[in-house]
DNA sequence: GTGAAAGCGCTAACAT
DNA sequence: ATGTTAGCGCTTTCAC
């Protein structure tokens, strides 16, 4: 076993100090030419790495990004996180990832063991709106992104979000554009308002549009399996809607195939609006029309406000970023009259 | 600005020593009740958290699981990234990312920098198929897992992957069961086995079977667009294929766009095998035939020998896991005659 | 230009 | 049952 190379070992083969090795390695002082050569050399010969964490505890900040994620198991959340990799990496900084699973507790422990390990920076997608935990790091001074969810006195936070009330309600705006006054909802019942405030946008459109708002068209969905339920339902219903808008990505899958299994035809029967952009979206006719967001962008925008506060030390100034959805008009869409 | 606490302010404020502090957060020694409790109650008071990297640099071993993935935005790594976090958590321990983006100087950063945080244990998939890059973890010590991907002379290695070759050849053998003697395939143009492999399960099959390999009928594409490309070409052929392997889900969702704009019913004009299951297979009719991998589980395990080998000191003996993919026969390969 | 020494937070020997 | 001390690898201050 090999053991690991210490600025010790450097040292000693060099015959100097710890100090000067230290110095040479980061380009720190002056050092004259010939022993800088000379510990550079035996450097790349030992294959010298320096250990971060002793660099941590020496009491540097860890470049160190710490994620905690809302649920790994959702391909959104997983692009963000991607974008965070790809704009960190580019700085030379780490991520660590933690999954809250849409679990407080857990997400309690995700942070402390991203603090634990001396992380000073954390991009959150918190599992609820409640702002004590966020305001618990800000008083640490951890520097603090809010992705994609938000939390109550959001202005108090840096964050990076869709602006999804907006989207939505531009969505159904389109959609009554297109002649549609039956228009219904399917969105996933949530406590955050990333996905409440969908449900809000499509109100808000109807209503200055002097459309009202139906309970029996607007469904708020548990899980994948009831959205789907209630997809069948709202064909079965004896004013049926003409339009759909499924605010909710992950649950556009199960909708669709219930839509087709009940022998609708898009848009024939029904003008389909999916919030989000499945990459399945356009392989089978028709293609579906959407609003789509900037994923990845999200993430990659939250490792930027990060890196910026580090380097330029704009802590202060609270850092935000609301993306806009936008409408990808393709098949599902039909105009009426 | 809270100060973050540390063994010592407990010190203090218990008027006792750190070391006895030490030994009572962590269970050791012989305490008194009395003083037990007393620290136990303060540390609690000041929200004590341990410091993992101060342990770390005292020699203890970090409760970290280095992940070096070939590829973040394939949904396949992630998955198996999810699994690993999951099962990782259940025994205490974190996982850092690290994101080769198929560069094998990227991996080598990642590997890199995973072990200047101390961490001595990793899950790895492999860029490519060289064994140096792991031979060199394991002469440090590192506990190593290859996951889904292998590198040469494997037998060396802790691994869990999908038995590939049998996978692709049992497809195909269903597919000739089925009647099919022109089975076309599409496979990713690859360096590594878990691909590759998937084209010689294919010609194996065919050759058990008598039936010669065609040129023309087998396509490696370089990306999604000659995938698409690949198909089209496919069903333009003078004697064309009655059956269509397609041996990489990620290039399925545009093969099948490819044969839906081409006119191609299936699976009347074609009978359609994909290797992997992506999600929207049961989505659209006609529901797709599919060999179906455990994904996660791939994840699960690799974190698991790695637990294994920590709790056991199991490291001499080599463990080896090759999960087999499975049929799932739905509507798209029809029986011919 | 270079070196010596202190100390980050923690644990493990070794006292007492 | 509890305290003292050393030291992990590194950077920083302060000498020389």
């Amino acid at each position: 076993m090999k053991k690991v190379v210490t600025l010790n070992d450097i040292a000693k083969a060099a015959n100097v100090s710890m100090n000067t090795v230290s110095k040479v390695l980061n380009g720190k002082g002056a050092i004259s030419e010939s022993t800088k050569k000379k510990i550079l050399a035996i450097a790349r010969e030992y294959d010298y790495h320096p250990n971060i964490i002793a660099r941590t505890m020496r009491g540097l900040e860890s470049p160190l990004i710490g994620v905690v994620v809302s649920d790994m198991e959702d391909p959104f959340f997983v692009k963000v996180i991607s974008g965070i990799e790809q704009r960190a990496w580019k700085e030379g900084m780490s991520i660590i990832i933690g999954n809250s699973a849409e679990d407080l507790e857990k997400q309690r422990l995700c942070i402390e063991n991203h603090l634990s390990y001396g992380c000073r920076n954390m991009i959150v997608m918190p599992v609820n709106e409640d702002p004590a935990p966020m305001r618990a790091l800000q008083e640490k001074n951890i520097r603090l992104v809010l992705a994609d969810r938000l939390v109550q006195f959001e202005e108090e936070f840096h964050r990076v979000t869709v602006d999804n009330k907006k989207g939505a309600f531009d969505a159904c705006e389109y959609l009554i554009g297109m002649g549609h006054a039956k228009v219904a909802i399917i969105n996933q019942q949530s406590i955050v308002t990333t996905e409440t405030d969908r449900t809000d946008g499509y109100k808000e459109a109807l209503k200055k549009h002097g459309i009202p708002v139906r309970d029996e068209y607007v469904r708020l969905a548990k899980n994948e399996e009831e959205a789907a339920q209630a997809a069948a339902q709202l064909m079965r219903l004896p004013d049926k809607p003409t339009a759909l808008f499924i605010a909710k990505d992950r649950l556009s899958l199960h909708v669709v195939r219930a839509l087709n299994e009940t022998g609708v035809i898009m848009p024939d029967d029904l003008s389909v609006m999916i919030y989000g952009c499945p990459h399945w979206s356009q392989t089978f006719r028709p293609f579906f029309t959407c609003m789509q967001r900037p994923i990845k962008e999200i993430g990659v925008t939250a490792a930027e406000m990060i890196i910026d506060m580090i380097q330029n030390g704009t802590d202060q100034i609270v850092h935000q970023k609301y993306f806009s959805a936008s409408l990808m008009e393709r098949d599902t869409v039909k105009k009426l009259n």
